[in-house]
DNA sequence: GCAGGATGTCTAGGCGTTCTAGGCATCGAG
DNA sequence: CTCGATGCCTAGAACGCCTAGACATCCTGC
C-alpha cells in the first residue's frame, strides 16, 4: 500500500486474482503487478495479502498452483485457473454487478 | 439476509447509512427499511450489522443520537447526520467511485 | 568482491467489520 | 391472547485483509 487507493474492499481481492489468471497462468509475483497494470496503477495487492488469498482459493479449487521456471530461469510457482476458477470468477463479476447496482440506485435515491 | 444479495461488501454499509441518513434524521430500524427501499429490495441490512455500525459510526462523530417519539407515538432513537458526516459521505462516495473504476479497468484488460 | 534492489515465496499475529443468534419490549390486528 | 411488525441491543465467532517481518536468488553498480 503505497500511492494509489487505500484498502480495497473485502471481497473484491479474488475478483482480481482471478481476473488476472483468466489471462493465463501466472507466479504471485506477477499477479500482483498484472493487477496493477490492469488497473492503470489504482491497485496495488500486497504479497501478504495475495499469497494467503492464493492459499484460500486453490483449496477451494478455483486455481492449480505447481513450480516452474520462469522466463528469467527462475523457480517459481504458476497458478493457473481451473475451470470452477472460471465459473468462479463470471459469479463474482456477476455479484459485483449487482452490487454496483444496487449502489447506484441507493446513491441516486431522493 | 433473505432473498436479495449474500453479504454485502464491507466498507459499503457506512457509505448506505449515511446516505440513508442524508435525507433526513431516521431511527434503526427505518434505515433498515430505507436502504431497503433506496436499493428496490436488492440490499438487505440486518440488525445485527446495523446497530453495531451505527454505534461505530456516532463514536466518530458522523452522526449524533437522540431519543424522541416516531409519528406512531412510539419511543425511538433518531440518528442525524452531522458536518462531519456529511464529508464523510463524500469521501465514500468518491472512495467508491475510484473503487468502480479501478475494478472496471481491470475487467476490460485483455 | 560485495551491497543493494528487484524478484520470488511465505508466515505469524492482529484488527476491524460483519454475521449469527439470540434477548427484550410495545403495539395492533385477528 | 397470540402473533407479527416495530423497535433497540449484545455476545461471540468467522472472515478477510494488513503489518511486518523472514528467507532465497539474481543482476547491477561501485
Amino acid at each position: 500500500m503505497t500511492e494509489p487507493k487505500a484498502d480495497l474492499l473485502q471481497g473484491t481481492l479474488d475478483l482480481l486474482i482471478l481476473k488476472a489468471l483468466s489471462l493465463g497462468a501466472l507466479h504471485g509475483y506477477g499477479i500482483i503487478q498484472r493487477i496493477r497494470q490492469m488497473s492503470e496503477q489504482m491497485l496495488s495487492v500486497e504479497q501478504g495479502s495475495l499469497y494467503p488469498a492464493l492459499y484460500r482459493i486453490e483449496q477451494r479449487g478455483w486455481v492449480t498452483a505447481e513450480w516452474d521456471i520462469n522466463e528469467t530461469g527462475r523457480r517459481a510457482k504458476f497458478y493457473s485457473l481451473t475451470r470452477a476458477g472460471r465459473r468462479q470468477l463470471a459469479v463474482e463479476e456477476e455479484s459485483w454487478d449487482m452490487l454496483a447496482l444496487a449502489i447506484a440506485k441507493v446513491r441516486q435515491a431522493t
